[in-house]
DNA sequence: TGGTTTTGTGAATTGTAATTCACAATATTG
DNA sequence: CAATATTGTGAATTACAATTCACAAAACCA
């Protein structure tokens, strides 16, 4: 379940000198010492990060940087490199990696570099997520904002009651409605039909008020 | 500009008890012997909170609440009452009162209940507040979302960073959306044509990231 | 039991958001 | 300067959300 870091390097010895500071800190390390292979490895097991070496015998960094962004867009890459200049680190993000770290760094610049890409990726997930286009929508209307609000104070409660707290005319749009946050779990139905807040929608309640504190 | 408290009982000395202890508090108050003066009364000043006997000579407590809500339905009631039953207190709830304070009262008890009940309104508005909708309705969109990101990570960005970035095929389309941020002031642009995150935005993001991680 | 309220479904319609397309003004660059 | 990339606009289309309508099973009640 640890985070899997791939290093992609010729240099035997900074592989290993990387591979041990990342095992110490408790990332799950592979290490490869050509491209080819690197490749390979991603048929067996995909990497959350790519430490990949700028120059190496055969298919060099860059171009292995593009194979795998190509079919991995998320996935962070890191180049290290001997060589390195400014147009290069400039040339190396433009070609698709992410973080740039010229040789030789430190133990720590290393850490802070794959600890920070980790972070990105966890954040790139949690606001890109797929559930969050579903949650949203479903939150930006105001009627089931209502419901939520009206289950939020009364606990459970009945179809028509919910329809008569709304002041709305025609039950079947509130039904829609309560259809909808069933369905995306933000309220559920016990046996005797009655509607409750599910402890998703306890929690968007709560983050519906704070949002509108934020905003103000 | 404080928030507005009525207090409708025959009682005067009570009354005028009441009347200091929320003035103190910095509350606005006006004061009323009974239902029909207070009714009257919101024709110049609509309160908040009202603070309601439940038996009065002329029309009772229970009346004047239904009227009241029946016209100011997010306005808060409580019920006070020296005939304090549990039926008594189910019934005026299911009548229409928000609260309900047995006499005699401390002081105490009455703030609390004024304070919750102040506060359940403020969160009322804001769950069911206008601009709630657009703007959820704005973050309801995983490209907007990814727009967002992007500036997030970026700082300042062009429209065909942007685009890029999103790895959109249709520059339009990243327009629409933007355009869309941009109206919402969810973003801004400055005299260079560059996107940067406005204040809301920045804000909004971090809403974004807590709230999915929240929602786990 | 028979009428009424509650709770619900599914299809048709309306309304709104999103996409695509055709076009163009304004930088930027060689 | 000419060519190209950038940054846009507005209309047409498409996709999807929301509403309304007609209808009905189940529960409730007198």
């Amino acid at each position: 379940m640890n985070e899997l870091v791939y290093v992609v390097d010729d240099d035997t010895d900074l592989r290993e000198s990387i591979t041990e500071i990342l095992s110490e800190e408790g990332f799950a390390v592979r290490s490869f010492a050509g491209a080819e292979t690197a490749l390979a490895g991603f048929d067996t097991a995909i990497p959350q990060i790519a430490i990949v070496d700028y120059m190496m015998p055969g298919m060099d960094g860059m171009t292995l940087i593009f194979m795998i962004k190509k079919k991995y867009p998320r996935l962070k890459v890191i180049m290290i490199t001997a060589f390195s200049t400014v147009e290069n680190a400039v040339a190396a993000m433009k070609g698709g990696a992410d973080d740039y770290l010229p040789k030789p760094f430190k133990k720590n610049d290393l850490l802070t570099a794959v600890r920070r890409n980790l972070e990105e990726i966890r954040f790139e997930q949690e606001i890109e997520g797929p559930g969050m286009d579903e949650i949203l929508a479903c939150l930006a209307n105001q009627i089931r904002r209502q419901i939520l609000k009206a289950l939020h104070t009364h606990g459970k409660m009945r179809f028509m009651d919910i329809t008569r707290d709304l002041g709305a005319t025609d039950h079947t749009k509130v039904n829609f409605h309560l259809k909808n946050l069933k369905i995306h779990k933000l309220i559920s139905q016990d046996r005797d039909k009655l509607y409750t807040l599910s402890s998703q929608g306890k929690k968007m309640i709560e983050y519906l008020s704070l949002l509108s504190k934020k905003l103000q």
